[in-house]
DNA sequence: GTCTATATGAGGATAGAC
DNA sequence: GTCTATCCTCATATAGAC
């Protein structure tokens, strides 16, 4: 439709542009439509290319897949480990902090939308996923920000903030009170909360944490 | 295939048993495939019926997957509340009550399977659903088992085996110690867990449930 | 209950740009 | 010659006609 201006894959080996461009349209189509009522052509459209061009870059519609779900855990994976270190270090009131903490993780962030839509089309296709396909996407996403939750919990622990004999149970803990909830309340996030609703069930989620691990 | 002996479906009015065929290989269908992939001839064929049969009964493929979720949801909370009358009113030893009581609840009976893979097509399907379906599933479903919890637990801090000042919050915290996490961890039971890894998690969420109530 | 109309999807073939 | 775009094929879906 569009002319295309003119130089726009020019990148030493003239790949990338287009394949960015795919793989942002897969991830949007994807999280739109889920897997099987997303069709390659409806990408192609949302990219700007033809769906041959798909197919130069990937096997199939399931390989496109799965590299866009491993993308995008990727992707929120150092997000999620950005605002650890930018809201659990170094943190001054501990429940204050926890709860700006929760708050931050636990809202729907514009820029996250399509992601949680796509842990929806993974939860739905789980069944049916090859297992390496899953435990890679669990070691790309989830298990990154674990391990960074309990460095950082752990931390608090080692400055006396919190008392624990079991850190994973812990972080565990932490996870299930302040954003677990949220996620099954939300059906994951396809029927966002009303921002109070979300508001309270961190704080109470934070002061219950509290009530376990505080000295 | 096979000639049907003869006299099935003769109850007052001619309708009822193909009916139920086509309800039960809807459940069937929809939990194997999820919603866009099941089709409509699959459904007919595993119920033995045509497929004219099927838009006889149900006005589209989208009714029937509404009702298929309605129906197993009805269903599937009667039987929790048949669970949660025999297991958590007239207990004798708290924890091992409870702990006994979660299993039962948590574990993946195999009747349930389709239900659980129901609630994962759901999950998947939830932004696209009209709300008052959901909002009539979560009433027909969840809402009373929620209630019948939260009636046995009220007991159990009447008779003065747990004290809490917000009865609501504290169902919560059993659901989700309990449940959620179970449920989290096995992808809403697509990926069963280990019957160990099950034990340990409902052992560990009874625990942590009395450490916050327990007088 | 079978048979058909219509549409849409995946993936391949064929032809054009630089 | 490499990368892109348009057209083709075959399978399968829903829903209605017979």
């Amino acid at each position: 439709m569009s002319p295309e201006p003119s130089g726009t894959s020019r990148q030493r080996g003239g790949l990338p542009e287009k394949r960015k461009a795919i793989a942002a349209a897969a991830r949007a189509v994807f999280a739109r439509e889920g897997y099987t009522r997303a069709s390659v052509d409806a990408i192609a459209a949302e990219a700007g290319v033809s769906k041959r061009t798909i197919y130069n870059h990937y096997r199939d519609k399931e390989q496109l897949f799965l590299l866009t779900i491993q993308e995008s855990a990727v992707s929120v994976a150092a997000a999620h480990l950005d605002l650890i270190q930018h809201g659990l270090c170094d943190l001054e009131d501990l429940e204050e902090g926890l709860v700006a903490f929760g708050r931050a993780w636990v809202v729907p962030q514009p820029d996250f939308e399509d992601h949680f839509a796509l842990v929806r089309v993974i939860i739905a296709e789980a069944a049916r996923l090859p297992e390496a396909v899953l435990q890679g996407w669990l070691e790309a996403g989830p298990r990154p920000v674990t391990a960074g939750l309990t460095k950082a919990i752990g931390e608090l622990v080692d400055r006396g903030l919190l008392v624990t004999d079991d850190l994973d149970e812990t972080v565990r803990h932490f996870v299930l009170l302040v954003n677990t909830e949220v996620l099954e309340q939300s059906f994951h996030h396809a029927i966002p909360l009303p921002a109070a609703d979300l508001d309270r069930l961190v704080r109470s989620g934070v002061r219950t944490f509290l009530r376990l691990y505080r000295p």
